[in-house]
RNA sequence: CGUGGGGUAGAGCAGCCUGGUAGCUCGUUUGGCUCAUAACCCAACGGUCAGUGGUUCAAAUCCACUCCCCACAACCA
């Protein structure tokens, strides 16, 4: 039995739940099911990122304390995951005190690789970051989000010193001992790597007042790489708890949007630690909406409360694991997802098993359980966290069976009392749904259960269908 | 010349690395079955594989160029 760590990316709990957080928690969920189906422990964390002036000034408008804010938005997610049915462990808020006193002694840590300096340039308070020369041509001077035009400014800023471990980074990176999935990303990042300069960890605090103190320096406050991204470890109990049993990491999740720190920044970090890498990063895809990127905007923005409404969390976690491809970008319409409700589970699967656990029923099949182990190219693809590839193993599996009793034709054993014939038939086809039923688990966990609950020594069929149609 | 991805049947995609009858899912049409949620199974229809040129006996697949779409570019997932 091996102790495995899973991580996800703690979202900003600026807004509401968005998909795109689903399918962080997700993945993970489905690789952490997994270890667990393979009989390892798993820690699985998650958790929400809460500092910084944004959220500060939203509180200010909605005119509640800070904390009461993080806090409402921190129980939005709570409930969110809980409704995705993802079984995380440990649940880390950068505003929680354990956390922000590990920040800080991490903080001491790396000390080494921080230095102060001065940073001057275009600066837009609306989006409270510098902007880039060029991007202050192309607006000609004036942000284009916020009407306002751009202050020169100068400040002063802890760095940490990326270029201390570049080398490292790559080699890791490039020996694969840190694998960035997929592929062309990790093309991507490598290209990065050399351009990237230090990176500043801290802001005056007359700029940011709603953050970890920066210890030692009364003037400066964490900015969100340090004090976000170390949330992984702080929420091990690092640095004054002993993590060798879960770090390194197996797997984080990321968007591809964040990959970058998590692939740079990240890495720079746990170097400066002394720490291992993670040994895999997972950049998934952005869902789009109707083919585009989802914005307010456009408003073509899809509310995964809404989605989950709609037939439940596990049509949700089907179609969000098998339909929106693990790595790449993919897209949701209502139309694809009510497909995918009716054909997919309802008729394939739903109905598969409402006319085998029937069969079985009629014919007074007594079933005998059997050993199931994994195929292997089912768990070839679970270890190269192509999931959806994997789950589409898995439907094809499903769909097999749907054939096999169609060549078998039960009924006609039945009828011409062909009885050994008949039980072998039925036994072999439950057989396979079993097989099949065990690949689902990670994937879709309660049917799953229901399905094996089903097909037990007596069979009965289930009263009411696992996946009722809607029209 | 910022970086990366992509352009293959009505839709969504695989195949491309390791050239050799163009495949899958959904949709459409036809047939079969009757155990089942009018569900299931067989079959058919449907593509000049973005374009141009090159390499080759042979190119969706390799090379060059062109056109078009998208994402990322210090946290709007």
């Amino acid at each position: 039995m091996e102790k495995i760590y899973i991580t996800t990316a703690i979202p900003y709990v600026n807004g509401a739940p968005h998909v795109g957080h689903a399918m962080d928690y997700l993945l993970a969920d489905v690789c952490s099911r997994y270890q667990k189906m393979l009989g390892n422990e798993v820690r699985f964390q998650a958790g929400t990122d809460e500092h910084g002036n944004k959220i500060f000034q939203k509180a200010k408008e909605l005119n509640i304390p800070t904390k009461e804010y993080v806090d409402q938005n921190a129980n939005k997610f709570k409930d969110f995951i809980k409704k995705l049915n993802v079984e995380y462990t440990d649940f880390v808020r950068t505003t929680d005190e354990a956390h922000e006193k590990r920040v800080q002694e991490i903080w001491e840590k790396l000390k080494d690789h921080i230095y102060l300096s001065k940073y001057e340039g275009w600066y837009c308070s609306g989006c409270e970051r510098f902007i880039t020369e060029k991007e202050y041509e192309e607006n000609h001077g004036v942000c284009p989000d916020h009407q306002k035009p751009y202050e020169r400014l100068e400040e002063e800023n802890y760095y940490l010193k990326i270029s201390d471990f570049k080398a490292d980074i790559r080699d890791a990176i490039v020996s694969g001992k840190m694998l960035i999935l997929p592929d062309f990303r990790e093309k991507e990042i490598l290209k990065l790597l050399d351009e990237s300069p230090d990176v500043s960890i801290s802001r005056p605090r007359a700029q940011l007042t709603w953050g970890v103190p920066v210890p030692g320096d009364d003037n400066q406050v964490m900015y969100v790489w340090v004090d976000a991204l170390c949330n992984y470890l702080t929420v091990l109990g690092y640095p004054e708890q002993d993590i060798a049993d879960f770090w390194p990491a197996l797997a984080q999740f990321v968007g591809k949007d964040i990959l970058r720190f998590h692939a740079i920044i990240w890495p720079a970090i746990l170097l400066a630690l002394g720490l291992e890498l993670p040994k895999t990063l997972v950049s998934h895809g952005m869902v789009l909406s109707n083919g585009q990127k989802m914005s307010k905007s456009i408003g073509n923005v899809v509310d995964p409360l809404e989605v989950l409404e709609k037939h439940g969390t596990e049509a949700f976690r089907y179609f969000f694991l098998r339909h929106i491809d693990t790595f790449s970008d993919s897209d949701f319409t209502w139309e694809k997802y009510e497909n995918a409700y009716n054909n997919e589970l309802a008729n394939d699967l739903g109905n598969l098993v409402q006319r085998l656990a029937t069969l079985a029923y009629k014919n007074n099949f007594v079933y005998e359980k059997a050993e199931i182990s994994l195929p292997d190219e089912y768990r070839d693809l679970m270890k190269e966290f192509k999931f959806n590839l994997a789950f589409d193993f898995v439907w094809g599996k499903v769909q097999d069976v749907n054939k096999q009793i169609d060549d078998d034709a039960p009924w006609s054993l039945a009828k011409n009392g062909e009885t050994k014939k008949l039980n072998e038939a039925l036994n072999s086809e439950i057989s396979n749904l079993l097989i099949a039923n065990k690949m689902l688990e990670p994937f879709l966990p309660e049917t799953s259960a229901k399905i094996a609950q089903i097909f037990t020594n007596q069979i009965d069929p289930p009263k009411e269908p696992l996946f009722p149609k809607t029209k």
